[in-house]
DNA sequence: ATGACTTACAGGGTAAGA
């Protein structure tokens, strides 16, 4: 059994990158691929480009923002939830989950939460409240899971070129911050963290500001494996190249490999 | 530096991104 390539990927308007996207599956062949801001209604999601490409999809589309899908190579990737839970009221489209090859893999879009304090900041801090409680519910399930997208979060000064500029910025605050740590202390693993504890590793770049030097950037998409699947954690790394492609999106996909699932003895009867 | 870039929606200028 090969080992499995999953990766994020925030594509930053699937129709008008659906060259990009799939030139990077050909290329890479990740197994599994969460993607986040579709920016798409449901029927507007090129489902069947993604089929000819060899992978089957579920998603979570909205018009104009937001959208959230996973895709997997050669196999079904069974819908397992949609939305985060927590409050019936939140209509964006920000959160699926799926099992997929004896894992359960959720994509997640949190909230940008500029400009900072506001009402988007209150909104970005109450979903990852949310994510918080949630994620506790699946780190206690047992069950193997890695939440992947696009965190909006900087976790710290490391990853990003310089701060400086950004010290008001939602993804850097320190509340934030605050939230990402919870979750790693609940006992979930930031996977590029761990294959790269001192690396500068950067996953997005902005549109903005002094975007081809590729060393001006922000990591703030992130892989985080519950406790069961880091042993199987082999390698982690950032499809840079997918950045420099014609019309990219400002982020560029991040992916980790896992060796296939230890059989575990049968209790002798 | 309320800038610089890019998308969606709409069919022009606004909202949003990070």
């Amino acid at each position: 059994m090969p080992n499995l390539r999953l990766a994020t990927f925030n594509i930053n308007g699937i129709r008008s990158r659906l060259p990009a996207l799939l030139t990077w599956l050909r290329k890479a062949a990740p197994d599994i691929v969460c993607l986040q801001e579709l920016k798409a209604t449901d029927a507007a999601f090129p489902v069947a480009a993604i089929n000819d490409a060899g992978y089957a999809a579920v998603w979570l589309g909205q018009s104009a923002w937001n959208g959230v899908a996973i895709l997997a190579r050669d196999i079904e990737p069974i819908e397992s939830r949609r939305g985060l839970p927590g409050d019936s009221a939140d209509r964006q489209s920000r959160y699926i989950e799926a099992a997929v090859s004896g894992l359960l893999v959720g994509c997640l879009y949190l909230p940008n939460g500029n400009p900072q304090p506001g009402p988007k900041f209150d909104y970005k801090l109450a979903w990852f409240r949310r994510l918080i409680e949630y994620a506790q519910l699946l780190a206690d399930s047992g069950h193997p899971v890695i939440l992947a997208g696009d965190y909006n979060v900087v976790p710290t000064d490391a990853d990003i070129y310089n701060p400086r500029s950004w010290v008001d910025n939602a993804l850097l605050q320190p509340q934030s911050r605050e939230c990402f740590s919870e979750l790693l202390k609940l006992g979930w693993t930031d996977a590029l963290r761990h294959i790269y504890p001192d690396q500068r590793i950067y996953t997005y770049w902005d549109y903005l500001r002094r975007r081809r030097g590729t060393e001006f950037g922000l990591r703030i998409d992130h892989l985080l494996l519950s406790d069961v699947v880091l042993p199987r954690l082999r390698d982690a790394g950032v499809d840079t190249w997918v950045r420099d492609l014609p019309n990219a999106s400002d982020h560029a996909p991040t992916w980790i490999e896992l060796s296939p699932p230890k059989r575990t003895m049968r209790p002798a009867r």
